[in-house]
DNA sequence: CAGGCAGGGTTCCCTTACAGAACTCCATCT
DNA sequence: AGATGGAGTTCTGTAAGGGAACCCTGCCTG
């Protein structure tokens, strides 16, 4: 947990960081969503701190982005996605497209999309939720919302 | 800096958070990206530690997101998205968009977007770079890519 | 029915990194 | 000549990450 703490800014990328901003949790929200659930396959795969990694997926599970399930009689749990963490994952596909071309190099990218609709290996691209043509960084004006504490 | 180092991970993940993983990095993409290119209007602004903000700026710049200009004659410099910088910011209008969506409460988000293509007031969503549909976590499958360390 | 085992954590110690205030440097402005 | 403003550096205290060892609980096996 950094110690300034980003939860109480007025803006939800700092708010979104709180829940997501602390080292490896969008690693563990990876690992999750492929597949794995259980806190040692975590540990094993990552090679993290079991101590962080407990940190972390409490934390994960206190914003409700994970959910901890019994799997057994014996006190076994499972990690899995919330429909909240779920929309996470989109930060995830756009870190990916973003890595695989600014950093990937000569190799190339490790992963691959295909995407169901059409078949194809495929990336994401941001497009507005109004008209559906792509929407990107020079492609807005930014303006304050209500949420933007009135009063100073 | 976390200590494990993510950039010598065989994920495009990884190697982004490397590069703007760090406590206070996209909230400094933030603020350049809305306008504020100086070192003491961004310590204002953040309240972050002089020191940190040093350590990160000069990460950015080493990276090659941010470009350290002088404008002046003094020595004094602005910094500035490059490309590869500027198309960071997807990730941040998606973070944007979810913590519009599940951390902002009834007050609402605190800054709007309008995009310039339609004018009207909207939010990013993910579509495919083939086919031009949504693409989301479930929409799917990965598969190894060329990048994928082959030999072990 | 005692011992082992597997999953899922705790505990402890060490080191690094963040917070924050004070200090420095340098070129102009007055 | 001294003040000012921008852009950092330095210093000290505290908290967080790394990593290894340990613990607990409920089956499974001999």
């Amino acid at each position: 947990m950094q110690r300034t703490n980003f939860g109480e800014m007025v803006c939800s990328i700092a708010r979104t960081l709180d829940v997501i901003g602390e080292p490896w949790s969008p690693l563990i929200l990876r690992d999750v969503w492929v597949g794995m659930r259980r806190f040692d396959e975590l540990q094993a795969d990552l090679k993290i701190s079991r101590k962080v990694l407990t940190e972390r997926l409490g934390h994960l599970v206190d914003h409700g982005v994970l959910e901890r399930r019994p799997y057994d009689n014996r006190p076994r749990y499972e990690y899995h996605l919330t429909e909240k963490g779920a929309e996470l994952v989109d930060l995830l596909m756009v870190m990916k497209g973003w890595g695989d071309k600014w950093l990937a190099g000569a190799a190339g990218p490790p992963v691959l999309y295909r995407h169901h609709a059409c078949g194809e290996i495929a990336d994401v691209d941001l497009h507005c939720t109004h008209c559906d043509k792509p929407m990107h960084a020079a492609d807005v004006d930014i303006l304050p919302g209500p949420g933007a504490r009135a009063g100073y």
